[in-house]
This record gives structure tokens, sequence and C-alpha cells, in this order.
DNA sequence: CGCGAGTTTGACGATTCTCAATTTGTGTGG
DNA sequence: CCACACAAATTGAGAATCGTCAAACTCGCG
């Protein structure tokens, strides 16, 4: 293998073309050529540490991002001071949308673990969506997407009973492990009881008393952050209010 | 005054350039020009009876609407066939944009009052706004508007007491009626309390007991519908978890 | 004027929040 | 590598809120 033919592998590896993520990313559906200039006013793989802040309150919408690996979230400060979480971010999910709106951040965007993101600026992402219908779409489309899981969050929140909530909580989260190529049944929470906690509109420990629960129930396996759902099918039907009787069939009529 | 003219001031009135909720909609900020070309797009003043449905779940996404008058609510139906409310849609908002993701309506768009609303193809916005960058860039704000009342209605449900619910609730609906050139301390509720207690999360026995409490504590007067505000600096104290004790000043601390 | 949907009100019980103590887990430094 | 300290998570008990069931009432419409 030639040295030339080494450096256009890193070179490729390094761009959309090549990336995991691609197909959940602004890149799906778009031809290479189009490709090439979206890769253009993309800045690659900037490490974030834990902690970190993509953008915060009130801050101008200069760019968004595109988590690689790692898991965000979105929170906003309610008058009164607390933390309000409005979302949580995985592989390939767009940040920062939140300020289309006003032009300003309305929330921060939290790293949750250690991660790597992609940061494309506004004022050239949009320059170029102008000028490549196909992005256009897919960026439409990729919003779209953004508020449909804002969707399904008020679903989970309407829910009135805890456990119901806690349970649609985490199988959704499976489902989303699974877009991204990991596995449904077996994760590791990058968020704590309080994130969650704040994410359903429940206090803590009715979040943890929910995981205990379940776990007693048979239908995951917890330890910590890492959780196993044992029972996919069971964990849906008490998502839809069915009462959990501990292991027994009990259907909920229709 | 010639035939002519009269002929003129017509067309002119039917247009987008003469209608009352410009500003808001997607001619907002953008040049003569630029808006025949959309006013060529839309389908002006259809006619909407109450109870009518502008799309039905798993419809394909055809065109998005404009609420010129009346109200309309978008509900979605969760698997236990329970509707479930996620917005209320005034004059000047779009409504259909829940079909950006995957190009079916995740939800069906509901007339609650009887009202006219302007129809734009999808198909002909999206390449009429790729060849008119300001047309873009509104597009993708109204999109980011839509998507911070979705934010607002989250932040409405992590509340967890049902009198803050309410009282957030009242308020910014008398803030989005301000919005549109109406009274902001009067108004008409074009809802029933069933659909607000589904899009509060709540029985509807329950905001119905928030209103009469509110009422009770002079700080709101209500007639079936027909909602005064009578105190909104106190409306939206106890929209942010201040106890209500009957008038009296107590200050939450902070 | 009467019917019916929509709304209000009441009583009771279940869920979950709050406060508090304990246990587990994580990361740091010796 | 282990011990320690601090943060995170679990568990318990009591109290308040809100949902459920049921009945009365009112407004709007035919």
């Amino acid at each position: 293998m030639s040295d030339s033919s080494v450096l256009d592998l890193i070179k490729l590896r390094r761009g959309c073309t090549y990336c995991s993520v691609r197909q959940l990313c602004l890149p799906g559906g778009i031809g290479a050529e189009e490709l090439q200039r979206l890769d253009d006013i993309v800045q690659r793989r900037k490490p974030i540490a834990r902690g970190d802040r993509l953008f915060r309150i009130g801050d101008p919408l200069n760019a968004v991002y595109v988590a690689r690996d790692g898991a965000f979230k979105s929170v906003s400060i309610s008058e009164d001071g607390e933390e309000q979480v409005l979302g949580f971010h995985l592989a390939g999910e767009l940040i920062g949308l939140d300020a289309l709106g006003s032009g300003q951040h309305r929330c921060e965007g939290v790293a949750l673990t250690a991660a790597t993101v992609c940061e494309i600026p506004y004022d050239e992402l949009s320059r170029v969506a102008g000028q490549i219908p196909s992005l256009q779409q897919q960026l439409f489309r990729v919003i779209g997407q953004s508020v449909d899981r804002d969707q399904d969050h008020l679903g989970i929140l309407v829910r009135r009973q805890a456990n119901e909530r806690i349970a649609l909580f985490l199988h959704s989260l499976g489902e989303r492990y699974r877009n991204v190529g990991q596995s449904d049944s077996q994760f590791q929470l990058p968020m704590s009881r309080e994130d969650i906690a704040r994410f359903l509109g429940l206090a803590l420990e009715t979040v943890s008393r929910g995981f205990t629960r379940l776990q007693d129930d048979g239908v995951i396996a917890v330890t910590g952050r890492r959780v196993e759902i044992v029972n996919a099918a069971e964990l849906l039907r008490l998502a839809h209010g069915a009462e959990s009787s501990a292991g027994d069939g009990k259907q909920k009529r229709a």
C-alpha cells in the first residue's frame, strides 16, 4: 500500500462519506458531489468533555451540532431556577435547533458523557441548502424528526401514571439505541436519575422506585446506570396502561 | 373610483399582501416581488366548518395550512385509543408540520371553530423556498417557532402541580391572543374543558376545579368559555409555583 | 321550551411528592 | 491497589394532590 493511498484513506475516513452516523445525519440520501460541498463547511470531530456546553441560553444561533458519539441533554431553566430537561440527544441527532425560531438559544446543550460532535455553521448550512434541493429536503426532514421526538416526549408526559412514563422512556430509549446500531436491550444510561426525573416530570425518588418495581417484576435488570431489558413485550404493555401484576399475563381490555 | 381600480383592490385584498396575519405568516419580511411568487401557489381562504379535519393520521404530506381565523387543535391517538392534544393553533400559525419528519401525518388537524385557512402545497413551497433565500429563512423561522410552542408545552407539562399548569396555560393563551391583535385579558376559549385537560395531561374535572379556584381567588373571571384575566401578575406568579392564598401578597422565597 | 352536551361540584381513594436516613457507586489520592 | 470521600441512588414513612365515580346543573341549540 503506497503512502498516498493511506493518506487518501485517512482523508476519507475523516469526512462525512465514511461517517458511521451518515444515514441518520444530514448527508442521508444526498449525492456524492453535493456531499462534498456539505463536507467543506462541516467542522469535524470536535472533542467535548463531560459537562461541557455547546451553547447557553441566550446565545445567538451560530451553528447546529451533530453528535457523532456520546450523549447530550437540552435543558431550559424555568423562572424559579429549576432545570427542566427538554430532550436527550444520541449519535446522529442534531442539537441546537431550538434557536431556529428566535435566532437565540432557548436552552443549553450539555454533554452527558465525553463526546465528539460535528459543528455546522448555520449561515453556511442555510446558504448551501438553498443551492442543493436534496439537502434542503433532508434538512426539513431532520428538523421534522426532531419535532417527532418532541411529540413523543409530550406523549410520555401526558400519561399520568409514573410507571407508564418510565416504561415508555426505557422502551423508546432502546429503540433509539437500535437506530444507531447498538443493542436495544442492553445499554448504559448516559443520564442521572435526576435528569430522567426532570425529563419525565417526576420526582427522582419516583423514578428510582419505578426502576426497582420493573426489576422486581422481572421486566428489566438494573445496576446503577446499566440497564437490561429482559421482557420488551411486557415493558411495552406496561407503557400503555396495563397494571403490572408481577408476571401474570393479565390482558388489558380493548 | 373606476371599475378597474375596484377590481385591483379586490384582487389585492384577496392576496397575502393585504392579509391581516401577514407578519406572523410566511410572507413576513419578504420583498414584494418574491411575495407574488408565494402568492401564486397559495390556495387562499378555504372555509372550514367546526369539527372538520385538514388531515388525518397517516395522510401523506400534501400541504401545510395557515389559519387565517378560527382555531384548530392537533390531536394524536395513543395505542389505547385515547385522544391526546398536542397543540392548539390560532390565526397565523402553521398547521401540518408534524409530517415533515416522516412524510406522513402523525396527528389530525381538527377545526375547533368555523375557520378559514390558506393551503400551501408542500412540493411547491419547498421548491419556491429553494429559489428565494428570504423565504427559506422565514420558513425555517416559522418552523422554529412551532418548535418553540412545543417546548413551551413541555414546560407546562413538567410542572407537577395542576394549578400551575392551568395558570400557565391561560397566561400563554393570553399572550398568543395579543400576538394576533386581540385582547390578552378577555377572550373566548375555542376548546372544551376536555381538550384543555388532554392538552395539560389532567383530568377534566381537575381543569374545571382549577378554573373555579382561580375565579374564587379573584385572578380570573370565567363563565363557560368566556375568560377574563383580572390579575395577570398574580396569574403568572401562580404559574411559577407560588401558593395561592386567596389574595394575600405572600411572596415565594427566592 | 326542552333536550343534550358540556361543565361544575362532592366524596373518596390511590398515587406520588416530600423529608429523611441509608446504601451503593465513582473517582481521587496516598 | 486500596482506602477514603463525595456524589448518586435506594428505601421508608407520612401527607397532600389529583384521579375516579357519581350526581346536579347550565348553557346553547334545535
